[in-house]
DNA sequence: CAGTGTCTTGGTCAGATGACCAAGGCAGCA
DNA sequence: TGCTGCCTTGGTCATCTGACCAAGACACTG
């Protein structure tokens, strides 16, 4: 019964419906217009929230950054195993994204369409996520539940692709379910693929040269 | 000296253009207009060979995965060994990627941007080139290369995406060249992140479950 | 050297788009 | 009950976009 409560404004299905759109076509075949038809309202009360359609993806992808963190943090605080912590914020990053939230999506797939001060502040928001990953691998590896010598910002940036990759392909109906996949992915990442007699073929000197830490493991803009 | 090397209209330059520049704005936010300056032709030049904005766009992207098919092809002809061919063809899709081709990146992130019957042949195409790494992840198996139990089209969608996704984050003075990315990756599929002494911790029976075969294995749409 | 068919030129056109606003409505407060 | 200020309404407007074309230039042929 506060005053936000008695406003008739949807505000979160604004940016929901939004998300969705942006989602099926992308941001800049997106009209204003439609956004405000598939909403319920009209295309000038858009415009008294965000000066501009830029604006609208930026709340959007806003909202969306604060629930994966939010999400992966309660889930990573059932417990403190740091193997199980790395598991289970896996799996809560996977419920997101294939929860039929398309703000995670557009997140993830549509940033290119900011530039400037828009897109600096998403990637901004988008860093203080991948610290926060980075720290619970930082832990798991400290507590020896990595084999020694894996660079932990490439295995953040390979897990990550694996996982979000995800959203391009699954359909509700498919047969598995996303805790499902998370697990399975997450089996492949923590066993490998190949079976145990095969584990000690590939010659060890080569790979770990391959995995030594890189002198400057700067990543991309 | 033949017909075609005669033209004086460079249509692989075109494709070349047009490529970048849905890469860094996005399909729907590059005009012809901009297309045809870049490439340094008039508009109504590329209307006469292709009809639409979007036959350009079906144009690159079929452009681009022959590309990747015969490339992976390629390097994974060069052994007969299952294990040492998935890893050559793993290299090869990673250096296309990350080869300033930059219609690969269009094709994997803005097909969305199709609809209809161009986005059927795309995905027809797709089709093509992922039963290609079906079947030498398939030989892979077959060869006892692969734990058993694994589901060969969940790894084919997790190699996909977490090669797929460095596209989003490398950039070329990073300090890894491609192929060293490609076989840390491989490294990390291949052997997993947890060290030996850790792989028969995680209960058997639970991850055995999870990797049994889905009764529906029926991709997205 | 004239003929022929392909390709380019430079511009037009209808329609759509993002941005914007003046005026009015309405809920909550005094 | 009257007031006040936030929010909505239903447009307008300049600009840009993809599509399109008639006329002409060009390279090659016979």
């Amino acid at each position: 019964m506060t005053k936000a409560a008695l406003r008739t404004f949807d505000e979160a299905g604004l940016l929901d419906t939004a998300a969705r759109l942006f989602r099926q076509k992308g941001f800049a075949a997106t009209t204003l217009r439609e956004i405000a038809q598939a909403a319920g309202v009209l295309p000038g009360s858009i415009h008294y929230r965000y000066p501009a359609k830029e604006a609208l993806l930026v709340a959007l992808m806003d909202r969306a950054i604060e629930r994966a963190i939010a999400a992966v943090q309660t889930a990573a605080a059932q417990t403190s195993d740091p193997t199980e912590r790395v598991r289970l914020g896996l799996r809560a990053h996977l419920q997101l994204l294939l929860s039929g939230d398309d703000g995670v999506y557009v997140l993830l797939y549509d940033w290119r369409s900011l530039a400037g001060r828009a897109r600096e502040e998403i990637v901004r928001l988008r860093d203080r996520y991948e610290a926060f990953w980075d720290g619970m691998l930082y832990e798991a590896a400290g507590a020896g539940r990595l084999r020694p010598g894996v660079d932990l910002k490439l295995v953040r940036l390979f897990g990550f692709g694996a996982v979000n990759w995800v959203a391009t392909w699954y359909s509700p109906g498919g047969g598995r379910t996303p805790e499902q996949i998370a697990d399975v992915f997450w089996s492949y990442m923590a066993l490998g693929l190949l079976p145990d007699e095969q584990r000690r073929d590939p010659a060890p000197a080569k790979l770990s040269v391959l995995e030594a830490p890189s002198p400057s493991s700067k990543e991309g803009k």
